[in-house]
DNA sequence: CTAGGATCCTGTCAGC
DNA sequence: TGCTGACAGGATCCTA
């Protein structure tokens, strides 16, 4: 579940709560979420690669933490840090069932919890983080990729379908079944179009469109689902706040008013505007 | 090489 | 109540 702005939402959050913080003792409660043999030391910086988190140790080591599906970090200190799938693990007691690997601190405990376990933390030399096969293979984040790049990449998947392409992170990293659909929807492009039906604005149009679903929620996860969570257990739906399709099935559009459809796209459910994202014929076979 | 479906795993929810 | 199948904010592996 989380995507990029919750990935770098939760960055922030550890550089304030754990950077400079000394790491004494690892526990792991699920031997597959854990990869390696635990290391120890002084925080010296987390950063991100698209969804991937990757925190620096003083003395050459680092972990790699991947959340994908289910998976949350949260930090127990005096107060409360937690970031990733919202659920009741933001506000429970843990270590609980799905608590898959405690890292003590001197002053808390990072709790990675994860109900799937599909995501892991994994042991790298920091030398060879850039040598990880998912690292390795990430394409460049909408900022850094021009409008001509994203176009030319969508071009050698003329027979895929969109949104199949904009999660595929070889192409464009950081964009996963939320802000696929908010972007296509922002965009107005329909999320089962062929990628050879996309033309060069529209590419550019859904570019811009991504950069800005994100930005928008990386700002908001700064003061909202950057919970800091307090005792009364506030765990704001920070989707309401932004989200123009996405689990708004059955809503009206706030452009037109037509109600909110749910779909099935590229084995992922998705959510449309069926008169602002409208499936352009597809090149229609000669018949008999 | 691309495209699409199955798969990893646990939990929840709708329908019988 | 219990069972069953569908589905879930991800990515990889396998097949054609």
């Amino acid at each position: 579940m989380p995507e990029l702005p919750e990935v770098e939402t939760i960055r922030r959050g550890l550089m304030r709560f754990i950077k400079g913080k000394k790491l004494v003792r690892t526990e792991v409660f699920c031997e597959k979420s854990f990869v390696g043999e635990p290391v120890y030391g002084k925080i010296v910086d987390i950063r991100r690669f698209g969804k991937a988190l990757v925190i620096d140790l003083l003395g050459g080591f680092s972990l790699m933490i991947h959340l994908r599906m289910t998976g949350q970090l949260i930090f127990q200190g005096e107060e409360r840090f937690a970031g990733g799938h919202p659920n009741e693990n933001f506000v429970d007691r843990l270590p609980n069932k799905q608590t898959r690997v405690a890292l003590y601190f001197d002053d808390g405990v990072l709790y990675f919890n994860d109900q799937r376990k599909f995501g892991f933390i994994k042991v790298l030399l920091t030398d060879d983080v850039e040598k990880d096969e998912f690292i390795r293979k990430l394409a460049k984040e909408p900022w850094e990729m021009s409008a001509e790049e994203f176009y030319e990449k969508l071009q050698r998947h003329k027979l895929a379908l969109i949104k199949a392409v904009i999660l595929d992170q070889t192409v464009v990293a950081g964009l996963g079944n939320i802000y696929a659909d908010e972007a296509l929807f922002l965009a107005g492009i329909h999320p089962a179009q062929r990628c050879g039906e996309i033309g060069c604005l529209e590419a550019e149009r859904l570019l811009g469109a991504a950069r800005e679903v994100m930005d928008k929620s990386i700002e908001a996860g700064g003061s909202t689902m950057a919970t800091y969570v307090k005792a009364d257990g506030t765990r704001g739906d920070y989707l309401e706040s932004f989200a123009q399709v996405f689990h708004r099935q059955g809503k009206p559009c706030m452009r037109c008013g037509t109600k909110i459809v749910k779909i099935k796209v590229a084995g992922r459910g998705t959510h449309i505007c069926p008169k602002c994202q409208v499936l352009k014929n597809e090149l229609k076979e000669e018949n008999d």
